[in-house]
DNA sequence: AACCCGGGGAC
DNA sequence: GTCCCAGGGTT
């Protein structure tokens, strides 16, 4: 008799027959990445796609392969490093992140999910990510594709909720598998939802619609629609990403406060853009008012 | 829980 | 133009 023991049974082994033969060459995949590459990999990845990463990623593992090395680089070069990946706070975290690493865990990244979560800009997914694909431990590594093929294959519905529930944790937690294939299955699930479970699904490339309970409901429609913020077009964030791309390319030099106004049209939201970059940290003032990417000697927050 | 944080590619 | 993307931090 069918019972959900065997409906998750086959569902793995079908994901990870569909993943030998349709896993992307990523390059952060390739034999040999050492735990930080895959972290780096991870923070680079976050809300930002895997394939503008790669690129990215084989350049920023060339120049600080290590976290050591990382740790002892100017913010302006990590973040001009960044370039338009978007975020770039993250830049300054994942430096952050190495600078803790080589002070309190000798320069390692940790085989441990709750030091791994206690780090700069490694939240819940991340630090699961990498137990799973740095260390092959058992982690439930829980991104939007993961999330998005559970709600459907397993509960039925178009969308996960807006967040993380206990509920779907445990849910989750049980179609997992219990082996060691862990780590694979949550590769594989990432990957079909990144490829063919997307938000406009290709069910007809599907391995498992099948037995996929929201295929065999007929694709009902999400109950609620995301509510979408205004375009980024006039945003505070654009103007952000306007002052970050002249001081990048001004390759660490000053610019002038009349160069920066210059490139944007409302002067009091420029301030407010400028201000917030202080603040964060990813840009600097000097006494003559120029303003440049953070170039003094360290950071501590 | 709500809000903030880039940038680009696909459509 | 809209939608989406291997999320995390702050309030």
């Amino acid at each position: 008799m069918p019972t959900a023991a065997n409906h998750t049974e086959r569902f793995a082994a079908k994901v990870l027959d569909w993943y030998a033969s349709n896993a992307r060459n990523l390059p952060w995949r390739a034999a040999g990445t050492s735990p930080w590459g895959v972290l780096v990999s991870e923070v680079m990845a976050q809300q930002t796609p895997v394939t503008r990463v790669a690129p990215q990623w084989v350049a920023w593992m060339n120049r600080w392969p290590t976290p050591a090395a990382l740790a002892s680089a100017s913010a302006a070069d990590v973040i001009a490093q960044w370039d338009r990946l978007g975020y770039p706070r993250r830049a300054l975290r994942l430096h952050e992140c190495a600078q803790v690493l080589c002070q309190r865990f000798h320069g390692e990244v940790p085989r441990d999910l709750t030091a791994l979560r206690s780090l700069p800009g490694i939240g819940d997914y991340t630090a699961a990510a990498v137990m799973a694909f740095a260390f092959g431990e058992r982690a439930l590594v829980l991104d939007i594709n993961v999330r998005r093929v559970h709600a459907r294959v397993f509960v039925g519905i178009a969308n996960h909720p807006p967040h993380i529930t206990t509920g779907e944790r445990s849910a989750f937690d049980a179609v997992l598998p219990k082996d060691e294939r862990a780590p694979q299955w949550s590769q594989a699930v990432m990957e079909l939802g990144a490829l063919v479970c997307r938000p406009v699904p290709a069910c007809e490339k599907c391995p498992v619609a099948k037995s996929c309970a929201w295929h065999l409901a007929g694709q009902p429609a999400a109950q609620t629609r995301a509510r979408r913020p205004q375009s980024y077009v006039g945003t505070d964030r654009q103007a952000r990403g306007r002052v970050m791309a002249l001081l990048r390319d001004a390759g660490g030099n000053a610019v002038d406060i009349a160069t920066i106004e210059g490139a944007w049209h409302d002067r009091e939201q420029l301030q407010r853009a400028l201000q917030s970059l202080l603040a964060d940290g990813l840009a600097e003032m000097r006494r003559d008012g120029q303003v440049s990417l953070p170039v003094s000697a360290s950071i501590t927050r």
